[in-house]
DNA sequence: GGATTAAACGGAGGTTCCTCCGGTAGGTTT
DNA sequence: AAACCTACCGGAGGAACCTCCGTTTAATCC
């Protein structure tokens, strides 16, 4: 998962990112999302100063180092579009997309943080979200099955809202979500 | 402010209590939500021992140094319910709880807290806010403008919801209510 | 290939968090 | 009113957070 934006960086850096994001995943799944930062820098053999400049927060180690799983919740958008009508695919995505997060606990506070920051570099999540959202609705509304007036952002927005609040009372997310699928359909 | 429930706390509990919780006010009005918590020990004059055994998190400590505003938020549903039509006044209730919950900042997370862990003693809060929530909801679904299948806690957590995704983007929140509401009135 | 420079490293240290338990002071009983 | 006992008090201490800056090292230029 190399660096792709403005500057290569230096061979060290890059080595020592990736360091960091291996030791990420592995402590978040092992020890859920309290894993400490310094027990992180330390299995990475790299010190605690080296995290913090490449991750400046502890969402922003999250967020990347999630973000391989939450390409492949983007991913299955397309999929479901083919596969059944447009307003179901959406409620279907809506589904994996709890699940995912109620799942990766920890992740649902990253999101937050993240989404809540707009224009924060580390958020490139929220573009591949949104790029997942936009043509579900486009493919509902131009089917007449919701409107066509919401955006990809608040949808995304509300999401996260339900897993947050929700937490980890999954029914309740359920119907938080048929809710906001109603909406979605009021006035078609 | 004093403690009505069970056994009555001992002389000088209670009295260090309501210490603690006029420092909390004091501080979380003054520094924001990041207010040391043995600051806030130190200003009431206790060990901060004393503190965590009164209010075990620090959303506790939150929720109950604004319990008393709560309290008037919920005091205008019957009002606006008196002076409006019942879906108009649960909508402007609703924006009310926004502007508060933006307002305090760092009420948000521990409303999230405390709604998620349903039987919490500390929640009085909870019962406080689907007491305000439900005759609104009522009232609406009496006079057919929405739904009545919805449970007030649904709609509350759905609001805290909002209120955690959106943070400080009023106008975002504001989309989102409307969509709520929307949710609500489908298939009124 | 050696000198230069800008970037990255790492960990010491100051801060806050939260727990734990020996000491103490209300409340109660006789 | 004296003794008892339970609940409460307080702060020391260990863990984690995050910053700051002297040192090291990769890349670049002669």
């Amino acid at each position: 998962m190399g660096v792709s934006g403005e500057r290569p960086l230096r061979a060290d850096a890059q080595r020592n990112r990736d360091l960091l994001l291996a030791a990420a995943v592995e402590s978040f799944s092992k020890c859920g999302l309290e894993a400490t930062l310094e027990g992180i820098a330390k299995n990475a053999g790299v010190g605690i100063g080296t995290l913090y400049r490449h991750f400046p927060t502890r969402e922003a180690l999250v967020e990347a180092a999630y973000r391989n799983e939450l390409a492949v919740v983007c991913d299955a958008a397309p999929e479901l579009l083919a596969s059944m009508a447009p307003a179901e695919a959406t409620r279907a995505w809506m589904d994996r997309f709890i699940d995912y997060m109620t799942r990766k606990l920890g992740m649902a506070d990253a999101l937050r943080a993240v989404i809540a920051s707009g224009a924060d570099p580390y958020a490139q999540s929220v573009e591949l979200l949104v790029g997942a959202i936009r043509p579900l609705l486009e493919a509902s509304a131009a089917a007449g099955e919701i409107r066509s007036d919401v955006a990809p952002g608040d949808v995304l927005i509300s999401l996260s809202g339900v897993a947050l609040a929700a937490g980890s009372n999954r029914e309740q997310a359920g119907r938080l979500l048929d809710l906001l699928m109603d909406g979605l359909r009021y006035r078609a």
